[in-house]
DNA sequence: TGGTCCTGCGCAAACGATTGCGCGAAGGGA
DNA sequence: TCCCTTCGCGCAATCGTTTGCGCAGGACCA
């Protein structure tokens, strides 16, 4: 139930416990010699230093406190957070870093405060909350993968969610489209936004225009994207393709267009965003704008394990995406 | 950055650290007066004792090392997941314990052996793991909501599967039900087999029995419910009814029928297990017997939380379900 | 050869909490 | 009044690691 300590470490190699510890963490004052030894016997042993010990004399810890929204809404069932989760587990493995589970809006930075975590990783969590500027300005580490609302001075790790939309729209309007609705997220949501403006410019671009009575809000659930494409398909006139905010929007769209009697894509394409499993389900199976949410749960991992380390950090390039043409276009 | 300390309300009471540490902890050798001056002072602060100098001085950790599997066919994106970790940390939070998500199968324990956490809760993983089994002879505090193989020796919440099943199985079979299939969950597989068990109990108590060739296996996924259901009704004397391992299968299950020109419940009926949003979301909605994850998740918290701080603990009965007749049947 | 500097390493305090032990005061019985 | 018990509380060690400081010994220069 216990394991190996510096102590034991210093005692078999004949030195002090602080010399060691020096040896360890690379700093200088220990000769090669010595620093060999004891690293070799420290590999042998399997030693690994005592979290708890060292966050306690003040080292940050390296567990990361994970964040995700307690709303019942898209809690986890959202089948991004499965795949961010489990690119940043293995990133925070890879380095040596736990992942701590909490669920917003839970005293955000608490954790932090009381030395149980190094840093905070904010998963699609509302920005605009109160409780994340005061993260900011008590100098908690924090990362987030933007959710809801905007905040350009928070680290964040994002997907080139504008360039998303504009391919989806460049495509639809190569397939002779001109009617295009879109289901964007709820109000304020980053990716709604981002990629109604990326399918915004697709259209300029083909000197078409968007209708804004062809755009319905929904919340990233079946339900909603069910709702909104009946909604959308019983205009005067509707839209001959749909843009759908993200994969689960557009399973929920293909659901209601089929409950409606529309054909996919005889009278509608629908196109969705994230390339998860789910996407491939459908008959047919939908056309995405894929995301590479493994890598982008990795990449905020590896900035804040930067920002917690005070290493010298900026925020990673978006994240590049690709159109995955299928069955709905 | 720092939160308040023991030895800060000592001062401030004006007394010494161990007399605060014994008033917090319930501990003999307190005056009565002292107490209460003591406890309001902490409760005025807000003092948490901080987790990392508690657990060095051999107190177990406030962590609880949730494991869950890697396997990408189902690693956190069944619905399933999402609502026991839900209730897990509902529960967590209110006895002032944290999670950390580990994925299996790395290393079992051996955060618990560092020190960082306190017992280990296994979700859905295969618990014919060896490593499982090495847990147990190190004294690891671990709880599991088995998911893939039986183990009777590690300590467990468990939902009542097999009268799950057996409920589904009258139901069908009072709606006039002959030939009945099912789609089980992988090899070994508990929930497959419990349910089946059910089943093929109310079978036996309307004096019919469960045909072998009407049962496929397939693995918690859309997909293979898809594929399953589409085998299932390529028999040549296809069921009247499919009853669906869990409900990310039985809508699976759902659009194969569809695919395959099938009416529901026309030409056969569906039943699920899970009672998650999505069940409620095809067309026609899936009747299913309904858990509550949540719970589950709440109770394992529960029981764990029990082993790690040694109090007396025994696995509560199995959590009873409820059928909810939806469209489907 | 004597003085100075540098290198390698040990000593000890510190982090925040728990806990065994001992001491003084109060209370009760003889 | 004296002794013994009991109660309430403080002292100090302890957990495992980090880190400032100081000491000894060798190298180097004059």
């Amino acid at each position: 139930m216990r394991g190996t300590t510096l102590k034991e470490i210093a005692q078999r190699v004949g030195t002090a416990p602080s010399t060691v510890s020096r040896a360890l963490n690379g700093l200088p004052g220990v000769g090669a010699a010595t620093r060999a030894r004891i690293l070799r016997l420290v590999r042998r042993c399997g030693y690994v230093p005592n979290p708890m010990a060292r966050s306690l004399v003040g080292k940050p810890s390296t567990i990361l406190d994970v964040i995700v929204p307690r709303s019942a809404a898209y809690a986890l069932t959202h089948p991004a957070y499965g795949e961010v989760l489990r690119g940043a587990g293995i990133e925070a493995e890879r380095r040596g870093y736990h992942l701590l589970l909490s669920f917003a809006p839970a005293a955000y930075g608490e954790r932090v405060e009381q030395g149980i975590a190094g840093g905070v990783l904010l998963v699609f969590n509302r920005a605009d909350d109160p409780g994340i500027a005061a993260l900011l300005g008590r100098g908690v580490p924090v990362v987030a993968l933007p959710g809801v609302a905007h905040r350009t001075d928070l680290p964040a790790v994002r997907s080139d969610d504008v360039e998303a939309g504009r391919i989806a729209g460049r495509h639809l309007v190569e397939l002779g489209h001109r009617r295009i609705g879109m289901i964007v997220g709820p109000r304020n949501s980053r990716y709604g936004a981002d990629r109604l403006a990326g399918l915004q410019r697709a259209l300029r671009e083909a000197g078409l225009a968007l209708d804004r009575r062809l755009t319905r809000t929904s919340d990233f659930t079946c339900e909603e994207g069910y709702r909104a494409a009946r909604s959308l398909m019983a205009e005067p006139e509707p839209p001959t393709a749909i843009v759908c905010v993200d994969d689960p929007t557009a399973v929920g769209a293909c659901w209601g267009c089929l409950a409606a009697g529309v054909r996919i894509p005889g009278d509608v394409s629908l196109v969705g965003f994230g390339g998860t499993k789910e996407a491939t389900l459908t008959t047919p199976p939908l056309t995405t704008v894929s995301i590479d949410y493994p890598e982008l749960g990795r990449r905020a991992v590896d900035l804040l394990v930067r920002l917690v380390e005070r290493q010298p950090a900026s925020a990673p390039p978006p994240l590049a995406v690709r159109l995955d043409v299928r069955g709905s276009t």
